[in-house]
RNA sequence: GACCCCAUAGCUCAGCCGGAUAGAGCAACUGCCUUCUAAGCAGUAGGUCGCAGGUUCGAAUCCUGCUGGGGUCGCCA
């Protein structure tokens, strides 16, 4: 139940009414106006700005709009659900509820499990592309903002309708994998006794490759050791590329992240069905005119030490919006990066997908344009891309920033940090900040039990809920605290200011949902949590002064019925929000 | 040189599709709190929403220009 959501309907019915009667136009578009929660809870419980939106059509049959709004506001009087609707600055309505609406939206939040879902959710396929972190080394912090962000905005999809696809594309085709091959080799030849020293220049010196070299000397013995390099290496790449997706995979678990695709890239040149899906979306562009051989101009401001100017296979990118057209193949014929995420792109579309989602690092904003361009191109125009670049993290302990160097030993991986502070902890942070924005994460914070500390603050609001309900059990053993008992409870015994307060932030779970949603931005659910925990608490700690709004009042049974209902109804809330972020929700803090 | 992101209170940040007097936490000041789960609560004070224009009945929000910070810039991954 969204009463935001309803009352828009409702009022698009009277304007509709008024459309019949001759007072507006009648092509009017109702959906333009809004129906949100006043800036200032004393001017009611819900406020629409309809009269000013629609005042330069009504202006035959309204000279104002304030006039225009007096008369939706006399129909919405009728309402058997409105207390009051007054006309209020320039042709703003508040709305004032009867008690029973917030009863209702109580009801149905513990009557239904899926509360906060859309009453007629957009069921259209989406498919969310996120980390795709190159399967050279373990994840570090930046892939995991990008991790965790994909994943929430996954579910969050998911939640309000959409059926979602969560992909994971692996760039195994590439130098960047034949680099690893050969660090891999090095630490093969380490795992059969020799003294590699130092490894070189331009390979991964990481010790992660240990284990990998150890398993193919296992695996192998010392017979691949003199072979040359053409008859090892895509042995050896296939190898450290598995061990490195096995790695990452854990890294991924560890923050309970998952996919239901992981795409290979080099599965689209090397197949059983020897198809190349790159070069067949070349020369599908090039049989459509946009895919041309010719020279690119030099990039302006520092020229590349190496410039050459050549004649390239290109895409013309700048037909849907791109600054310069793009180099699809390099001078030596192979295909570019690009290219491949064209064709990958393109896989999706064939799947079936005409909107979809990459969640990248900020470093690939100039790639923006560009695969919006060519996903544009490949689908005809009826496929959509919306790229979510998530900035930098910065990693603070105490206030100081943690010095990362790989060579210094200090690199910290996203692993490090999930078993330093916990998922929760690493989950909920980089969800508490818009993805556009630098995020600065500090780890003394996030173990701090403090107001100070976001994660803690609305965990604890959760477990101070469910312990409630114990205290309630307590003091009356034979009260049933089933959510669906706890609908019937005599909820218009609630009439404190402060646990209407409650009710109404509740009311809302829908409509943020339906927000965050729309917009990608699965961080305003963390915000609204966080503002739904402070009202909890500052609520419960005015019992402590006022025994009489204490939730739990072992004299008044009923009384402490509702009570418990209402805390029910925001445990639940906390629990779905909680849910949506991928963080847990305990029953007690420890 | 071009493109992308950012700029809101002393600090860290919200601000929903343009809407009413721009919000929260920390820090500061004042008072309270030893408890239905403790690690706090209530209040006060604090802002030219980077600058300048524009669109609009109405702009922190949209558009243009500028300033400052970050990122990126042929075949790299």
């Amino acid at each position: 139940m969204n009463v935001f959501a309803e009352f828009q309907a409702r009022i698009a019915q009277i304007l509709h009414s008024f459309m019949a009667e001759g007072r507006l136009p009648g092509d009017l578009d109702l959906s333009r106006f809004v129906v949100e929660p006043p800036r200032d809870p004393s001017h009611g419980d819900l406020a629409t700005n309809a009269a000013m939106v629609y005042a330069k059509e009504a202006k035959a049959s309204f000279s104002n709009p304030r006039e225009f709004a007096t008369a939706i506001a006399y129909a919405l009087a009728g309402d058997p659900d409105v207390d009051a609707a007054e006309v209020a600055g320039p042709g703003f309505i508040n709305i004032r509820l009867r008690a029973h609406v917030f009863a209702d939206v109580l009801r149905a939040s513990l009557a239904n499990s899926d509360y906060g879902r859309p009453a007629t959710p957009d069921t259209k396929p989406v498919n969310v592309e996120y980390v795709s972190a190159n399967p050279t080394g373990p994840m570090h912090v930046g892939h995991g903002r990008g991790a965790v962000f994909g994943d929430a905005l996954a579910n969050l999809l998911a939640f309000a309708g959409r059926k979602v696809t969560r992909e994971y594309y692996i760039n195994d085709a590439g130098a960047q994998v034949d680099v690893l091959a050969r660090s891999a080799f090095m630490r093969y030849r380490e795992a059969l006794g020799e003294a590699i020293g130092e490894i070189p220049e331009g390979l991964y010196p990481g010790d992660y490759l240990k284990p990998a070299g150890q398993a193919l000397a296992k695996a192998h013995g010392a017979a691949l050791r003199d072979k040359p390099e053409a008859e090892w290496l895509p042995l050896v790449r296939r190898f450290a590329i598995d061990a490195m997706m096995d790695m990452i995979r854990m890294d991924l678990a560890a923050m309970n992240i998952r996919h239901d695709v992981f795409f290979s890239e080099r599965s689209l040149t090397d197949n059983a069905e020897r198809t190349d899906a790159v070069r067949a979306v070349i020369e599908d562009l090039r049989a459509r005119g946009i895919v041309y051989v010719g020279r690119l101009p030099p990039p302006k401001g520092q020229l590349p030490d190496d410039w050459e100017d050549r004649e390239q296979t290109l895409f013309r990118s700048t037909d849907f919006g791109d600054d310069v057209d793009r180099a699809l193949m390099k001078s030596d014929g192979s295909y570019t990066y690009f290219a491949s995420d064209i064709a990958y792109h393109k896989s999706k579309v064939d799947r079936g997908f005409t909107d979809m989602i990459d969640v990248w690092g900020a470093d690939h904003g100039g790639y923006v344009k560009r695969m919006q361009a060519a996903v544009k191109a490949v689908s005809g125009g009826e496929a959509a891309l919306d790229v979510k670049l998530c900035q930098l993290v910065k990693l603070m302990r105490g206030g100081e920033p943690v010095t990362m160097s790989k060579r210094a030993g200090t690199f910290v991986t996203l692993r490090d940090v999930v078993d330093e502070v916990g998922v929760d902890a690493v989950r909920f942070m980089m969800l508490f900040r818009k993805n556009d924005a630098t995020l600065e994460f500090d780890l003394a914070k996030v173990i701090e039990q403090s107001r100070e500390n976001p994660v803690f603050y609305v965990q604890y609001a959760h477990a101070r809920g469910r312990s409630v309900m114990r205290q309630a059990k307590a003091a009356f053993p034979d009260l049933d605290l089933e959510t669906g008992t706890l609908a019937g409870a005599p909820l218009d015994l609630l009439a404190d200011e402060g646990e209407g307060a409650l009710a109404r932030l509740i009311a809302q779970y829908p409509r943020q949902i339906e927000a965050a949603a729309a917009a990608h931005e699965p961080h305003r659910i963390a915000f609204y949590l966080h503002d739904l925990a402070s009202l909890f608490h500052s609520h419960w700690n005015r019992g402590k002064d006022q025994p009489h709004l204490r939730f739990v009042n072992e004299e008044r049974r009923d009384l402490t019925l509702a009570r418990v209902a209402l805390v029910a109804s925001l445990t639940s809330v906390l629990a779905s929000g909680l849910g949506v972020l991928g963080v847990g929700a305990p029953e007690e803090m420890r």
